[in-house]
DNA sequence: TTTTATTTTATAATTATTATAAATTAGTAA
DNA sequence: TTACTAATTTATAATAATTATAAAATAAAA
């Protein structure tokens, strides 16, 4: 299953084969990246990259991420910017576990057999993907609830 | 089918039994809302609310389609977010075709019901709803898509 | 080592959204 | 119908995420 996760090399190498020079800054970022399994937006890389390396900047973090989702060793995920687009590692087909409560986004490997939308309900539409998202309560936050009967958000 | 789509006369009636005063901004949005199908965002709505009424202010949409949020008779969509959060008043559970070129997106009431995540793969998540998305292209990006690959007129 | 195009950084600009506070107004009651 | 008052709207400022710009720094080639 998870054939295509980006490693370290293969990104360098992608950034490499493009004509592009290699830095400590983009090393740090993509090493981050590869370790990080959480979705990070781009200010939580930067966070982590400046804790290592002081002078980094946000435009360098931003730029990176750029270049590497264009190169296509890094997926952006608009589904849940609520702080911020996230970036995805696993270039797999896959899809998604959502705690509606603390925002935790989980890989789901698992394939599901034949999801085929009817001709007559896709509006003329070619379709290339589908993807499925589980909006649930992570156990943390299952945890939670049941210590405080208190209600929360969406 | 959609049963739950939102009507102009069950949102006033949301607001005013929430207390609230209706005004003919909240009017002009509500009606808006409910016949448009495009999921348009706050700035979508704001335009074409000035549109008719000139002194319509930004704020007042915001604070309009918030509170139609909070009453539960407007679903926010922040999977789309290019360009901003994205409003549906089709309130049933429902899934998305979504035209990755020029953003349209558009309504499934297909029901897939046999959908399952197995125990294993929920790691630990109480899952209360999922819903798939379908990316692809729209007739009309389709088409432009030809016009490209053979070049003959316009 | 020198050169140079690329990259990084600091900074400003932009966009979507939220906050604030003064002016206006819907709904109510006299 | 008019006056009252709390809710609402508006203009404006503030904030947050992201993008743009241009000078300083540097990786890689010569
Ligand atoms: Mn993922
Ligand atoms: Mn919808
Ligand atoms: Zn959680
Ligand atoms: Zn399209």
């Amino acid at each position: 299953m998870g054939k295509t996760m980006s490693t370290p090399e293969a990104l360098i190498e992608l950034l490499r084969q493009s004509g592009r020079k290699m830095t400590p800054q983009r090393r740090a970022i993509i090493e981050l990246l590869v370790h990080d399994t959480t979705h990070p937006t781009a200010e939580e890389i930067y966070q982590r990259a400046a804790a290592m390396m002081p002078d980094m900047s946000r435009a360098t973090v931003y730029n990176t991420l750029h270049e590497l989702v264009a190169l296509g060793g890094l997926v952006e995920t608009h589904e849940f910017s609520e702080s911020g687009i996230r970036y995805d590692t696993n270039l797999d087909p896959h899809h998604h576990l959502f705690c509606i409560h603390c925002h935790a986004l989980v890989d789901i490997s698992h394939d599901f057999a034949e999801i085929t939308l009817p001709p007559r309900e896709a509006a003329g539409y070619q379709i290339i993907r589908h993807q499925i998202t589980f909006y649930g309560l992570c156990p943390t936050c299952q945890e939670r609830n049941k210590e405080q009967a208190s209600p929360s958000n969406t």
